[in-house]
DNA sequence: TTGTATGCGTTATCAC
DNA sequence: GTGATAACGCATACAA
């Protein structure tokens, strides 16, 4: 209470009470008791309220017997009052199929860790039955939101509603209601366009496919970006399906030779992919029509799909999906109204620029021709 | 709390007071009130524990109460309560980087909602200093439990003891204190082994990498069942480092043909390779020789690395590690041992068989030779 | 400025 | 069989 008084120990015999046994957490209690204060004064201090509450010399006694004791505030205890779980629920459709995924995964983590909340996840496996369950599973858990991610960017029908905070990751809705957080595609081709040009190129190629949301929005600002310089794709091959190696191989090899197998004299430079399997069945088709990468013939990929990308030789350059970051933003735009909870939602959609990876396969196009 | 203990709101209009407005989710005492009982009758009859003690017409009427009012247990309270949280930490060292770990985070989160928990996961993005961090986090947090989970398999050296039940994914530790489900990798490859000697493949290749676990397991596995059929491999390549398709190609070269390029007399007919990667290499070097697989060369695999073996061509066979059902069983593990709390701890280590997956790249050997 | 009393919703211990 | 009553640990309106 006053300096006066006994700091530290109160009796003569060292009870040593400070060392609490092992498995007995010290409670809010511990801490006013020792502190000789009452519980009250202990919230107020730790948390932060204690402003024009607390007495500094009070508030410096609590904070050193907080510490002797090794305090922490019960978060389950906490919750029961507050209301809050400090618990974010992620559902997916796929973390466990896509490498992608544990991008996302683990920013989201990170950043919410970083707002002192856990993630907890469930997969829903493509099966969209067990999304609104999990949903509401979490919302019987008392997650203070929920994010939605998606594999792969698309617009998703109908979120289940549990009257939970939500915010989309890698997906947005189509009545554009929900915060959400994408990649900026057609920012995307635009750099995957600069690129080229910058490096010098005139004559490109694109192989691209037919990706249902991002596609599109990806190769308009390719194209675009294209056209400003006054370029236009010299070939264009769109790949139906599967996006595979093979396939990859077989659409540079029609986009390099003729009907007779011989190289064409009007051929790219450099060819931008749609994504990095077909970028590597390019890499092939190249080494097998003599032609040298990127000495010979500049190759970009998409995706930077890590366990493909930078094992090829030459390693591929290519884009980087910003995954990790749309899990860190996904969660900030949710616990900026889970904390907000009387601020409007404002329907958000933040778009996120995808680095350029620049390894080997890109350089600046041959001197002749 | 209930003014006036009408079930029914005071007013005439409306009275829908089952319906309970959203956001007013239904205590044990409105159930208890309702049904006309205590909450000691409604707590037993929900927790099972009614048997001796609650008459059957009683446990009914609490429980068509509790239907009525669409009454779920609060799970905060119920923490507050139990000191337990339903809730597993789940550790690992990289579910960012690794398509496989979503595997395991699948089977885990799957198994975990089973038996009525959560998976809050961290990911330490291979900082091991992070992992103590996480694991006070978690503990501070109160989970249940704690699941480590390696991406590759390998021997732990120590794992933060933070006095929690702890169990060990795709890896254990050094002194087998602790509970772990890892891949049982000696018999992977004798199933490989097998797979290709089933087919009536006796000139085989093999090649292999530094792997520091699991390679030796999986090779001891594999050489020891070709014995066992008094098969020798025909060739032995081991990789150090990179085990890119690059790798894989020209291993496969070399394996194949002599120093002038030319085919070798004495050649494998079929080839096992340490991970799919190698084996898409093997594929193309396959090609690149005119050797047409499986017909005339047939390869398997080992991960089943999705993105990469269902789309090569021909499709690869190969052996999946048991990532999902090494996730499911860690669960079961630690929640076997979080509830029976008093049961002796005992070290299991179980081992999973890695299930071969049948795709194109394996057949019957060429007629001839 | 500090202390007191109460509620969050559950489970568990007893007397009845 | 059943029904009060006490924790669990924290936060806070309100009284001193």
């Amino acid at each position: 209470m006053n300096p006066g008084g006994h700091p530290t120990s109160g009796g003569g015999r060292t009870p040593r009470r400070d060392e609490r046994s092992p498995g007995k957490p010290a409670t809010a209690l511990d801490v006013a008791h020792r502190a000789g204060v009452s519980r009250t004064a202990v919230s107020f201090v730790l948390n932060g309220k204690s402003d024009g509450n607390i007495a500094e010399a009070t508030r410096q006694r609590i904070l050193e017997a907080a510490r002797e004791l090794d305090y922490r505030p019960h978060p389950v205890a906490r919750s029961l009052r507050t209301s809050r779980t400090q618990l974010i629920g992620l559902i997916t459709d796929s973390i466990a199929s896509s490498p992608f995924a544990g991008q996302l995964l683990g920013g989201a983590t990170d950043r919410a860790r970083e707002r002192g909340h856990l993630v907890a996840v469930f997969d829903s496996g493509e099966r969209p039955a067990l999304e609104e369950q999990a949903a509401e599973e979490f919302a019987g858990r008392r997650v203070d939101g929920l994010i939605y991610a998606s594999m792969g960017l698309r617009e998703v029908a109908s979120v289940p509603d549990v009257g939970l905070p939500t915010v989309l990751a890698n997906c947005f809705d189509a009545r554009g209601e929900l915060p959400s957080v994408i990649p900026a595609e057609e920012e995307a081709g635009a750099t995957a366009a600069r690129c080229l040009l910058d490096m010098g190129h005139r004559q490109i190629g694109v192989i691209t496919g037919d990706l249902v949301v991002a596609g599109p929005r990806r190769l308009a600002g390719f194209t675009k970006t294209l056209a400003e310089s006054g370029v236009k794709p010299v070939a264009v091959q769109e790949l139906r399906g599967g996006w595979t190696i093979d396939a990859g191989f077989h659409a540079t090899r029609a986009m390099l030779t003729r009907a007779d197998g011989q190289l064409r004299q009007r051929r790219p430079t450099a060819i931008f992919c749609v994504n990095d399997r077909v970028a590597a069945g390019a890499l092939l088709a190249a080494a097998g029509l003599g032609l040298a990468v990127p000495a010979d013939l500049s190759i970009l990929g998409f995706d930077d799909q890590e366990e493909l990308a930078a094992n090829l030789v030459p390693s591929l350059s290519t884009l980087a999906l910003p995954h990790r970051e749309m899990g860190r933003q996904a969660v900030d735009l949710l616990l900026d109204v889970v904390e907000q909870p009387d601020a409007p939602v404002t329907p958000t959609l933040r778009e996120l620029p995808s680095p350029l990876v620049w390894r080997e396969s890109v350089a600046a196009p041959p001197p002749t021709r």
